[in-house]
DNA sequence: CCCCAGCCGTTTTTT
DNA sequence: ACGGCTGGGG
């Protein structure tokens, strides 16, 4: 027990070995909250409160729930299966699968993921002859989910036009479409382990006398129905109510744009009764300088829950400042510094190159390549999201469920056997005629001509030997371990032989081998040999973003993917106004302040160094566009500031000698006085005669070139030359 | 059945 | 600028 709760401080200290009663925990940037998560787990069950099954602890990732499991056995010597550690979905998924009758729900229902139901959006709105011009499948998805999380079936929607009128009749559809098919997406699986939950009161009473704790992670970033999941399994107000434990930072809410409702907090502190707060601001991972920067830039902010980071050791360096001419030397400058910190001895991988939006990684990837700086790009590509293994899976899916259409449309004809677009459609018609699957209408097409004995099998065509080479793999699926299931199907589908036949596949075969270890390490890890489970694991953990090569390299992702992480070396990239605050963020409620809580995860990620730079101009969808210098870099105190000199460099690509603004004095000239675009920036509110008031929103050009686009009240989007147009303060 | 031209969108993203 | 998707033509 001392070992456990040694080397914390008071707070971190309280919280652990707090009574049974509900908190809310304001854990700061770095100040070891996974570290009392995990802990106080640990010390509730070492201490004998709880049983391991007592204990349900929930995170948005299954990275982070993978590292609380890690962290806790590593503690304990405690069977782990015992506790609820997961993702929402995770453990959503968990109890539906206990109690698949009460929910309604077959037991071999298939859990979609975001492209299978946009694949069945797509097709739904075909069926409907709905035209997607008009209505974006991407937008039904949208609208489905968002009505989901909200709690809503498509029963309780509120149609206030003709548009969601139509929106409503697809989501009544799809929800027709996933009942048939027995299909859940991820948002179904909250609404009806809720509903489950709700509608059952003898079920709801059993867990929430199991569970006496539960433990929240990155709280802020619940949605309105995890919040509402967590209201109802707590059974808070009740006698039997689970002590719920929530750790989060108002400050670190970056996924409004998803749903993510960071009200929450205060929501609980009402609903739950929340009488005890336990702030966490000791930072453990940043220098002085850093925290102060981030600690003045957040204090922008209004409506904070107030919070202010501090550390014990000295103030470190400054911050280092640079305005280059042009995106590439803002490259060439990053890349000459990462050369001097690998060779002062810093790893690369302790070093991370930051940005707002994925498009700004392609000039900074050129130049890595060219200075031949190994280096890794996090986001992208999944494992589980790739076409080969998103194929392998769907002949695995039709294995385990004949009747998944989705799954057969996949590969009916991949590899080619002779089905044509025709043949499909008539399936499709045949199935829509007789009621049932496409599956179902594919074996009665070609009645007969498959139950022939073996020997001729082989002068099958079309669909007959599609549906003779489902029926063989399912067949020997009886026989097999998963793996071998696995490797039996990539065989007789002959996806190897496809692939190995296509050139530069040599990455598509290895995906497809590894899928074979990724079921043997699923029957290790979850000691189950279940397909179905199999294919749930797949569609709940999309895997890593890149097979692991181990070689040192620094690190380039978006700001939003370094959330969690910390880097020895920080370089935050491209703090202009339009790209960092975004310029789309200006036009939302709130926007700047969520741009601003980025900027305060993305500054909080460094321990020791950080790099802010800016450029004055930049390629951006094909066209030079001027930016002025981020709002965010004026929101630092100067005293933490460091403005660097261009190093002297071997290879630029554009000389900044025609630009005479690259010195520091004048980059602050730049930002804070008339020099550019006559003063103006971006935000400000402006007068127009004819127009009326507006927002400034854009600004590109120079000199006599230069415009701005204004978002007016009234008159809406217009692009005006400040040259002619005559715009005044308001 | 495959290929290519043209068109669209282009902030952030987990499950 | 560029990549992904669609639809028409070979």
């Amino acid at each position: 027990m001392t070992s456990l709760l040694s080397d914390l401080n008071p707070q971190q200290l309280e919280a652990i070995t707090l009574p049974h009663q509900s908190v809310l925990v304001l854990a700061g940037a770095g100040s070891g909250k996974t570290r009392v998560l995990t802990t106080r787990i640990a010390y509730l069950i070492q201490s004998g409160q709880v049983s391991p099954s007592g204990i349900l602890a929930v995170t948005f990732t299954n990275k982070a729930a993978k590292e609380m499991l890690t962290r806790i056995t590593a503690m304990l010597p405690i069977n782990p299966r015992g506790m609820w550690i997961g993702t929402f979905h995770g453990l959503c998924h968990r109890m539906l699968r206990s109690h698949y009758q009460d929910a309604g729900l077959p037991q071999a229902f298939q859990i979609l993921d975001s492209a299978d139901q946009l694949a069945l959006i797509k097709r739904i709105l075909k069926d409907l002859s709905a035209d997607d011009k008009k209505f974006p499948p991407r937008q039904v998805q949208w609208f489905i989910n968002n009505a989901k999380e909200s709690g809503l079936r498509a029963a309780y929607v509120t149609i206030d036009d003709v548009f969601s009128r139509h929106m409503l009749e697809f989501y009544q559809a799809y929800e027709l479409q996933c009942h048939k098919v027995s299909a859940v997406d991820f948002a179904e699986l909250l609404l009806r382990s809720y509903e489950l939950l709700s509608r059952n009161e003898i079920l709801c009473q059993h867990y929430r006398e199991r569970f006496n704790h539960i433990l929240v992670d990155e709280f802020q970033d619940t949605n309105p129905l995890q919040y509402k999941w967590l209201k109802l399994l707590s059974g808070t107000g009740t006698k039997e109510a689970a002590a719920v434990f929530a750790v989060g930072d108002d400050d670190q809410s970056i996924y409004a744009f998803r749903g993510a409702y960071s009200g929450n907090m205060k929501d609980f502190e009402r609903d739950f009764g929340i009488t005890k707060i336990i702030k966490l601001e000791q930072n453990y991972r940043s220098h002085g300088n850093i925290l102060d920067a981030a600690n003045a830039l957040i204090e922008n902010n209004s409506e904070r829950l107030g919070k202010n980071l501090w550390t014990a050791e000295g103030r470190g360096e400054p911050l280092r400042v640079y305005n280059a001419p042009n995106d590439f030397d803002e490259a060439a400058f990053i890349v000459e510094e990462v050369k001097t910190l690998h060779a002062e001895g810093i790893a690369l991988s302790e070093i991370a190159l930051l940005y707002r939006s994925n498009a700004q990684s392609r000039v900074f990837e050129h130049s890595l390549f060219n200075a031949a700086i190994p280096y890794r790009v996090y986001g992208g590509m999944r494992f589980f999201d790739r076409q080969e293994i998103k194929h392998a899976l769907a002949y695995l899916r039709l294995i385990a469920n004949l009747d998944d259409d989705g799954a057969l449309l996949r590969v009916i004809n991949f590899p080619t056997r002779g089905i044509g677009a025709r043949s499909v459609e008539q399936l499709q018609e045949d199935a829509k005629v007789q009621g049932g699957s496409l599956w179902a209408a594919a074996l009665l097409k070609c009645d007969g001509e498959v139950s022939l004995p073996q020997e001729s099998h082989k002068s099958l065509k079309g669909v007959a030997k599609f549906v003779f080479l489902i029926m063989t793999m399912r067949q020997s699926c009886g026989e097999l371990a998963l793996p071998q299931i696995v490797e039996c199907m990539l065989i007789h589908s002959e996806l190897l032989t496809h692939y190995a036949k296509e050139r530069e596949s040599s990455e598509r075969l290895e995906n497809l081998n590894e899928l074979i270890n990724a079921a043997t390490s699923f029957v290790h890890e979850a000691g189950n040999d279940s397909l179905a489970e199999f294919l749930a694991h797949a569609s709940l953990e999309a895997g890593e973003h890149q097979v692991g090569s181990d070689r040192d390299a620094l690190q380039l992702m978006t700001v939003h993917a370094a959330k969690g992480l910390e880097f020895h070396t920080v370089f935050l990239s491209g703090l202009e106004e339009g790209l960092f605050p975004h310029e789309n963020s200006l036009n939302e409620s709130n926007g700047i302040a969520e741009e601003r809580r980025l900027m305060y995860v993305a500054m909080t990620r460094a321990r020791r160094r950080l790099y802010l730079s800016f450029t004055q101009s930049r390629m951006l969808h094909g066209q030079t566009r001027y930016n002025i210098a981020s709002r965010f870099l004026d929101e630092i105190p100067q005293t933490c500031l460091k403005w660097m000199q261009a190093a002297p460099r071997t290879s630029f690509r554009y000389s900044n000698s025609t630009n005479p603004i690259s010195t520091s004095a004048s980059s602050i000239q730049l930002r804070s006085s008339n020099s550019s675009r006559g003063g103006w920036k971006i935000g400000q509110s402006v007068m127009h005669a004819k127009f009326g008031t507006g927002v400034i929103i854009n600004c590109e050009g120079c000199g006599s070139d230069a415009r701005v686009q204004v978002n007016f009240d009234q008159a809406g989007m217009k692009w005006l030359s400040l040259e002619y147009a005559k715009l005044s303060t308001v």
